[in-house]
DNA sequence: CGTTACATTTACGTAAACGTCAACCATTCT
DNA sequence: AGAATGGTTGACGTTTACGTAAATGTAACG
């Protein structure tokens, strides 16, 4: 099964994206859509491609750092300098997300001493309202 | 003591910020120095003003959030009122910083799945290269 | 043939939080 | 006095990932 190209409606439906933004990624080079005149058609390669790149940006990779993924993965995804070098880009990714997490955790955990801080004041003041 | 209002320079240092980002807090309505002639002095209601906009942006707060919330400190923290708009804005805060950490969890987590599956494959090649 | 629906390109707009000049004033050191 | 130091006010630049509008095209429906 071929499965069809896909118009950017459908591509649209599909991923949940806008046209707005898959003409965005075609002029950024992430896709490269056929074309029937002037309408694009999306591909299975396109389609793959956008799955990555969407969770790529999931995983906070900006687009630049995706492009060039992709672009490694294209011109020789079977040598291993290569595959390395992806590699290591996504643990130093993975090193970020964990400091984030990290930071994260630190400002909940100070948000939610200032809350209980706020919720004691507002006692304080519905007593002494009474 | 009244520890004597600030420079610029002496903010800059103690808050480690820039004196653009002083200025620009300034023309935010988020500081309001004092004059010296053209220069600004800051004061102390600045500096407890500046930490508390800081520590609001650690916990990812908009300078626009952090304004209002100043106002509605500033204004009158004694009603309660104010004290429950500010409890709820940054009750919200909270859910969505939660949100936000599963999230990242969950990204972590996939990113950790195919950090292991480029680890198989880079073994493999070097296995293969032997 | 007219309308409706969907497509295209080009180009400017947006948001946040400052950075980075430029040009100038005011001390102050030498 | 000249130079260095540090302050000031604009005002434009930066970054990312698209949004939005304008003008135009094309294709199917009835």
């Amino acid at each position: 099964m071929p499965e069809k190209d896909m118009t950017i409606r459908e591509m649209c439906e599909t991923f949940d994206v806008t046209p707005r933004t898959l003409r965005f990624y075609e002029s950024k080079e992430l896709l490269f859509p056929k074309r029937d005149g002037q309408k694009r058609l999306f591909t299975r390669r396109d389609r793959a491609r956008l799955k990555l790149i969407l969770r790529g940006k999931r995983f906070g990779f900006s687009l630049e750092d995706i492009r060039q993924l992709l672009d490694l993965y294209d011109r020789d995804g079977t040598h291993e300098v290569q595959l390395t070098q992806t590699y290591d880009l996504a643990r130093k990714r993975l090193a970020q997300m964990e400091d984030q997490r990290a930071e994260l955790d630190e400002a909940i955990g100070e948000l939610k001493e200032q809350l209980a801080k706020g919720a004691e004041m507002i006692a304080a003041f519905q007593k002494a309202a009474e």
